[in-house]
DNA sequence: GCCTCCATGTAATTGGTTACATGATTCT
DNA sequence: AGAATCATGTAACCAATTACATGGAGGC
């Protein structure tokens, strides 16, 4: 149950309201854990039932913030120890490649340019971000953890586009 | 739609039963598209119902052999042609990174050398498979394909082990 | 005779996407 | 006055996981 917890653990950071959470799954989670505001209100309405997160303020627009209680915090901490990590990955893009031999080379060729191109463009927005002169990456241990996650967004973008480049090449002289 | 056009994907390199495709999807694909077998046969019946698949052979115990159509191998091509692809990916560790400010560093830090450990297994089981001398990489268009997919796999791992090791660093001089 | 692997399927539940539906506030 | 953004929710559908259920073939 990925949602739920990334909503704890969000919460946990600060309270929020089902707006900002939606907008934390669409921005910096979106690359690990994509979710949309369907999902996440009625995650809200249960996380409240199960006494894991409670509605602490109010606002225009009958926004409503809520924050976790002392059962969410743990609740969070126990997933992070005990639970031991899905590591089922779904790429559609990868899965993609295994068929590229279907299509005529200069085909394959192309959409593994593409490919390069998309991901070098995810590491100029990620570089983009870190350097924003108005974000402190050390101010709190939270913000800490967000850089070493970009960090990890740009590495894996950064190998999958020199990937890419390899590939071509490689089907260059081995068509 | 991705487990259809997968399983049409194997079938144009050539025929397999469902039990086939399981295996496939638990292996090469594992990393990629997970599947398993209470997805796949309903989808068998679907693909047959539209005319996308059919059944060429029987064997032992049961097992029904399924080949594309001619109207099936289209379908794979158009949807690598045409259908955009969908980059969202899910990957609950990297979630879980982000949260990992929420424990004592020493487990954080500990967390963090277990993940690069991980990678750091998966990238050597990768190049045990592609130093497996009883596969020729260059027989064949899905050979070669399989060969440079692999590669993104091990460039993918090798930056998160790298990153992981980087993290831990990098946790040790700023807490 | 027993164990392992091969082989196929269905049912119930959970998780996720897309579409529907509504309305207040703020900015220009 | 109109547009953009903030803000919440539900419903229908589709995709995926887990559990249930069964049985044949081959190796030892």
């Amino acid at each position: 149950m990925s949602l739920r917890h990334g909503i704890l653990g969000l919460l946990a950071e600060r309270p929020r309201s089902g707006y900002d959470l939606t907008r934390a799954f669409d921005s910096s989670l979106a690359d690990v854990w994509p979710a949309s505001h369907s999902q996440i209100y009625p995650e809200l309405a249960r996380l409240t039932a199960d006494g894991l997160i409670e509605q602490v303020g109010e606002g225009p627009r009958g926004r409503k913030v809520f924050a976790t209680t002392d059962a969410g915090d743990a609740e969070v901490v126990r997933w992070l120890r005990d639970d031991p990590p899905n590591r089922a990955v779904r790429d559609e893009s990868l899965l993609r490649g295994f068929f590229l031999w279907l299509l005529p080379t200069d085909e394959a060729r192309s959409q593994l340019e593409t490919e390069a191109a998309w991901h070098r463009a995810e590491v100029a927005r990620y570089e983009a971000v870190v350097a924003d002169g108005s974000i402190d990456w050390t101010a709190t241990p939270a913000a800490r953890t967000q850089r070493i996650m970009i960090e990890s967004g740009i590495r894996v973008r950064r190998a999958l586009a020199e990937w890419a480049k390899w590939s071509v090449d490689r089907m260059e002289h081995d068509p």
